[in-house]
DNA sequence: CGTATGCTCAAACGATCGTTTGATTCCCTG
DNA sequence: CAGGGAATCAAACGATCGTTTGAGCATACG
């Protein structure tokens, strides 16, 4: 089937899907390397343990994730002229193209789960490798804001975060009309997500 | 029959408490037992299985949470004067009362792992014993926000719920300030909720 | 050609899982 | 007090888990 790609980037994949499908405990390393079709044996020789196969299959899509949104921030942030949703669109645009982006939409179910599951040491991971990001975001959000008070900022913010996960996990689901170009359809949603996004945070 | 619902009860209020720890997965009936003080055989007596047991756990939550929600409804639906907030506050209010009522705030962790699972069997069950609350509510909001298409309302019902997930099952974590009685810092965070998601449902 | 190296493979490891069993204890009722 | 169903218990069941092993295969280099 896939036999053309690398043995490491099939199991990757594989690993998506089985993740967003069942969980991290949920997808046993058999169903994974049987549908990969690789070998057991694989997952432990090339990646070392389940658990470490976990942070890759994160760390191969929030690589690129992260740098397309600070690529997108950089170009807004500290501008005069720049409007919050202008930096909202610079958060949400690259997750959506991500989504669109073949299996990639998997992804956004897997980081629901990460969210929802409590587990120290991804948070600890996920927070290490990727925190600067929501800082960066935060800095800006607060230069917008002005009018809000720290604890304020950040309540909101948890509450957006909530919102566009739970969103973007289930975008996959969403149909579009018929007619409806995918890039119409993801414009469209990005429009509605940065518009409540905008409205949830700046309302008085 | 007295000493069997105690049995019951100890076990589910540890399953409330384990589930929301690892998952219903990671949590094994071995450790469930251990922490409920009880022997291991006693969940598949009492219960049947775990599948049997993970409803349990929801629908003893579920229950009286739907009906303080119908009930907060029920006075204000329909009538002329009621207000966006008001809705949101029937909504919401028995959520957090359930939150703060021992150990009850788990179960919003409980809650929100069960919506990032996209397992069908546990969507199902929570569908046939939550749809027509969720039902309920839309037809209000759908009343006092005319102006709003049915797909559009759709939208922002779900980017509320996400977010008011998120939000909520991590209640237990905010702490309140020394001074601010636990109801003072409640009515706070219902008024912070309430503000959120009126705005995000009826920006412009 | 010989061999070293990176990779794949079937097989097995010990641990832990949910569930079942059969004996034992408890408690209510006649 | 005696009998019987409900509840609890230790123990074991088969299945499945993540991980390890050591042999076998391939390709590249001296």
């Amino acid at each position: 089937m896939n036999s053309s790609a690398s043995t490491k980037e099939r199991i990757l994949t594989a690993a998506e899907l089985l993740f967003a499908q069942r969980g991290f405990d949920g997808a046993s390393l058999r169903q994974l390397t049987a549908a990969a079709g690789v070998n057991l044996a694989a997952v432990n020789y090339h990646f070392g343990s389940k658990d470490k196969l976990v942070e890759e299959v994160f760390r191969r899509r929030l690589d690129t994730l992260n740098t397309h949104r600070l690529a997108a921030l950089s170009e807004v942030a500290g501008q005069p002229q720049t409007t919050l949703e202008d930096v909202l669109d610079a958060f949400i645009r690259p997750a959506l193209a991500l989504s669109s982006d073949g299996s990639g939409s998997l992804f956004m179910r897997v980081l629901a789960r990460a969210f929802a599951e409590h587990d120290d040491t991804l948070r600890q991971f996920l927070s290490e490798n990727y925190g600067h990001v929501m800082r960066q975001f935060t800095a800006e959000f607060a230069r917008l804001l002005p009018k809000l008070s720290r604890e304020e900022l950040y309540w909101r913010i948890d509450l957006v975060t909530g919102a566009l996960t739970h969103a973007m996990s289930g975008f996959g689901m969403i149909q579009r009309k018929s007619g409806v170009s995918e890039s119409s359809h993801r414009e469209q949603t990005i429009a509605h997500l940065v518009r409540f996004a905008a409205a949830g945070l700046s309302h008085p």
